[in-house]
DNA sequence: GGCACCACTTGATCTGCATCAATAGTTCGC
DNA sequence: GCGAACTATTGATGCAGATCAAGTGGTGCC
């Protein structure tokens, strides 16, 4: 059984990973004492171009204007905000949504430490969806015009731009084929298998994830009712593929979970 | 009724649009014989960044290697090519598919005149998708490097190539609010409304179009299966609201497709 | 010009997920 | 510590769209 005193570890890095060069705890910062600092940031290579010169590591330095803390449930952006500034997050979790004008809602992504929100703004310099945070958060704000001023200059940069932007349309297509072509088990086992390895990409577990977000939530992002989204869990449970207790999942067969999502045809 | 023989005329600028400085048809070019030169392009608009200065507009002419011809069913590049360049389109029809590893496929978006395909392989220097055009089409190849370079020194290109990405981005969270909560009815309608609006950017008639896709790639992109595109076709025209013969539709109710895919609850 | 193939339509039936509903567990404010 | 509000689970039922199937019309190739 999942033993409810580990939430709080579950997605703090683990023991064999401390080494691992990412991982290193983040501490809290004081934004009003501490100097805003890109180039001694842990982060850094999650959402900075890598082999900069020392110079120009100091010139990103300037590209974060302030940090911003979040409060669970409050909004980075709103639909309709003017657009001046990327997010790189520092902390915290992140939904993006937008609605239609009749009330209808839609997840567009989820986003943890060390990624950029706010791409959507850029071509009418106005935010077309929500980015609500599901945690206390904190975030590096970045004037976008300091990022194309700065790109000019350091080709690395402007490389690394262009390849966040890419990174986020190649990331939509797979949602679209997702919502576009599987059934609710595929939604579902891909959905943790993306989670669990970006996690795993900052230095936490394989198997074991905290959700942040409500089983709505999840349904809106799958394009499924959140009783369905439930339901599945509850299936993944019977099968043994999965432990749930509330929002703790512990991943026990992901190759199982692998087959779900691409059924191997001729094995 | 429909008139077999507006087939060809229904996606040509239409009389009364003559006059629109952005429908001057376009003459087959020689790509051998005439200088490739986006300066004196009809599609400069749709394309180019504007306000550009002369100067700005001749190094501009530079992005454009050369011009390539796809024929109808022959791929611009496939998922796994190497990514060198952007193509914009000059004339004809293209759709970008993904297939995922088990043969399921999917149409992320179908592209016009004006637009630009190759965005997706500039994170991994890989092409993710297929670009098949769906008629006999001619594209500019514009090395992306060149494109870096030539925006390190314009700065209104650089901002435009950041406002294509983004465009991009928001454009696919459209479809995903769409594959996640519309039904047929709902996809249909918006995808009808969206494709004669574009069209009619380009010159083109706001009521008639000519679908250059099967019902099946409609149905992969909107996440139905072909039959089921069929038979909602085949009510719209009950009701009214279309004529359909074939792939030559005319929209004669633009209030009821937007009533569909956004009841007014309040009215 | 004839035949083969493909695109499309339409009908009958099936099914996966939505919907409706009841209940229980969790969290938070006072 | 208790009640209210939120979140999640589970069951019963309904329906939109998938699937299976048959037939038609259009297109293109020899």
């Amino acid at each position: 059984m999942l033993n409810t005193s580990t939430r709080e570890m579950a997605q703090t890095p683990l023991g064999k990973d401390a080494a691992h060069k990412h991982v290193t705890p983040i501490v809290p910062v004081n934004t009003k004492t501490i100097k805003v600092a890109c180039s001694s940031c842990n982060l850094r290579e999650l959402c900075m171009p890598l082999g900069l010169s020392h110079e120009e590591l100091d010139r990103i330095d300037d590209l974060v204007a302030n940090r911003r803390k979040v409060k669970r449930g409050a909004p980075l952006f709103r639909n309709g905000d003017r657009f001046t500034s990327l997010f790189a997050i520092r902390t915290g979790f992140f939904k993006t949504c937008i609605a239609s004008e009749d009330g209808r809602d839609q997840v567009t992504g989820f986003q943890m430490a060390g990624e950029i929100v706010g791409l959507d703004g850029i071509v009418n310099d106005i935010h077309t969806c929500d980015a609500i945070a599901l945690e206390d958060a904190e975030v590096c704000v970045m004037p976008f015009d300091r990022i194309e001023d700065l790109s000019n200059q350091i080709h690395a940069l402007q490389r690394h731009v262009h390849k966040i932007m890419s990174r986020e349309i190649v990331r939509e297509h797979g949602v679209m084929l997702l919502l576009g072509s599987m059934r609710a088990e595929e939604r579902l086992a891909a959905f943790l298998l993306n989670l669990v390895q970006r996690l795993h990409a900052r230095g936490f577990s394989q198997s074991e994830l905290v959700l942040r977000m409500t089983r709505e939530e999840i349904g809106s992002y799958l394009g499924l009712k959140l009783e369905t989204v439930s339901r599945t869990f509850s299936k993944f449970v019977e099968e043994g593929i999965v432990e749930v207790k509330q929002r703790h999942v512990r991943i026990l067969n992901t190759d199982a979970l692998k087959e779900i999502v691409n059924p191997q045809v001729c094995s």
